[in-house]
DNA sequence: TAAAGTTAACAAATCGTTATATTCTGCTCA
DNA sequence: TGAGCAGAATATAACGATTTGTTAACTTTA
């Protein structure tokens, strides 16, 4: 074993191994071109010396990068110690999918703001991008427009949408709305409410009340009140349940818009006294790692992250690869728990 | 606007800037060998023609990629769903750090057994290397010492120790668990019981209970209960709380090695029926996300991430660049909640 | 006015690969 | 025997930037 001050180059493997550079690089890519003993000994020579392939001068020759960019947007109100935990789970899932994609994953939060529309593929950073992030703002869309017309390779997360261009994975917001809600009117509930954003804000939301709506309807009920004022907070959960209880108004269900409006809601009715689930029911969305630890543990609609960051990966791979992609909707599941009274 | 199917190179430039193509370079990097106003001109073409400088040839060239490389080990036993929140919470702070020093970040999950020991730095795809994860293997010490030996520049997080090499950043373990405990001491507690690790599987569990025990003997008190073989699960906690009920020997105030045994803790009290704080003072350790939000809410020792995300990447920028770096341990700070009834 | 100094730009070398074109060796077969 | 043809390895040309001499064009100074 020699001990190298300089890292080894493919050039340093060709003289020991007594062959040309080229044919080094030919036999460390397993080319058929060169024949199989050399090819072991050049392969044994790389292995001892340390040598690892160098990925700038490889990327230039070859015009790409196997390298991934994974573009985080964020709620611009939110402080840095506080991260939307949906999003840091599915950038979990993300990396794993790309490692089993032999793909590297550069991450980057970014401001809407910027120009990171041009940033990534252009400079030969990454071959594709994919784009996580809640996606209501006019200056986003420009720019996902942009990377369109670009050529850019890109996936978005988020509901396939017209307004939006490109390729999208998402979740089933209007099944998983039905889904919540029909579990409810199983479990015998006649009078319910929704708490949360009429999807001014975001389009997930307003899916999730559709599927809510349809489907009471569907069934013959109407909504006996209606709270649609509440943004994606805690608060905005709490102070929607005491003016439902000040109007004296109380239904057997609440469904809320998501899992951190649910905290609030829980919280609100904790304090007046409202016991959970027997004078009321309450699901949330999102199931977030918290859900499963409040009292009562929350019932709430499942994202399935894992198989969204494969599903996210693996579209964009093919849209690098200039193979046909398409829109996916992924199913919401129920993870029924204590809040809703199913037993 | 001229469209250009193929992407401008800095030739297209000096072509158009009817300059030549190393000028092209130097005015876009402003140096101040190219007079300002053919610099200007430069700039406005290149930001014209949409381009971005090729980031593979430059790193080739400058051999240096401006991009740090995140290894993060997992608990082996974790399946995909469930990543550890305070490492994640870790992630989103370093990736903030990061884009802050203009550095790009690639992240990827590792297996211990792997030889990620050589991949990044070797094959130029990063500068540096962040090490996270709970380091408690020897498989993953024979390979930090590799890492050294190579002349890789990494920072780790955790505990500065003799028997890993290289620089760490981690926080004061020891410090937590002296400040946690001297609060309920302040409270007026007088009975304690430690409900962890004893410190076998990871040093910094260790640590937080040295600080804890240290603390009584000094305020003259000893430990009431000894329950010390709880790993950091929520199970596990709730094991342990079940035999101290059985034993009968209820203290005021138990300690927990992390939230998750605490989650456990509170669990298993509040099904047999014991008031939490009034019977018992229960405390974790961590502050991840969920212990606002569980009934009662969770008095605990927090582990700045924003602040260890900084530190990390700019100690491991300072090795880089061959700068003197040092350990550091960041203080721990208590975060005071319902659960050790404080008020 | 000639010598020296300063500034601005250029041509060419370089980084470490991969891909293409080319040569070389040995073998077959007419 | 020599044309034809594989098989195996080599030589060489990109890839797109940065950097190192070097030159050309001005300014200043003696």
């Amino acid at each position: 074993m020699v001990f190298m001050k300089e890292k080894a180059t493919s050039f340093d493997i060709a003289h020991l191994a007594g062959v040309s550079q080229s044919t080094v690089s030919r036999a460390l890519n397993n080319s058929p071109l060169v024949n199989q003993e050399t090819r072991d000994r050049v392969q044994r020579i790389a292995k001892e010396l340390n040598y690892k392939v160098d990925k700038n001068a490889s990327n230039l020759r070859k015009q790409k990068s196997s390298t991934i960019a994974l573009l985080l947007f964020e709620d611009p109100t939110s402080d840095d110690s506080m991260i939307n935990p949906f999003f840091l789970a599915m950038l979990g899932s993300i990396t794993r999918a790309c490692a089993q994609a032999n793909y590297d994953l550069l991450v980057s939060f970014q401001n809407l703001e910027d120009d990171w529309h041009a940033e990534y593929e252009d400079s030969n950073k990454a071959d594709g991008i994919i784009l996580l992030g809640y996606g209501d703002y006019t200056d986003y869309q420009t720019k996902v427009a942009q990377l369109e017309s670009q050529g850019t390779h890109f996936v978005r997360w988020g509901a396939p949408d017209e307004a939006h261009p490109g390729v999208s994975i998402g979740c089933d917001n209007y099944q998983g709305g039905q889904s919540i809600t029909s579990h409810l009117i199983g479990l015998g509930k006649t009078s319910f409410a929704f708490i949360g954003d009429n999807g001014d804000h975001a389009p997930e939301f307003k899916a999730r009340f559709n599927g809510y709506y349809e489907t009471l309807r569907s069934h013959g009920f109407a909504e006996s009140c209606v709270q649609r004022n509440a943004i994606s907070t805690e608060d905005a959960g709490s102070e929607a349940v005491k003016s439902l209880l000040q109007s004296g108004e109380l239904p057997q269900a609440i469904v809320c818009a998501s899992d951190l409006i649910a905290m609030g809601v829980l919280r609100a009715l904790r304090q007046a006294n409202v016991n959970v689930p027997y004078d009321v029911a309450v699901v949330g969305y999102d199931n977030i790692a918290v859900s499963a630890y409040t009292t009562p543990s929350l019932t709430t609609v499942q994202q399935n992250t894992k198989l969204a960051g494969e599903l996210l990966v693996n579209t964009l791979l093919k849209a690098i690869n200039n193979e046909d992609v398409q829109d996916y909707l992924m199913p919401a599941d129920v993870i029924v728990r204590q809040s809703c009274g199913s037993e």
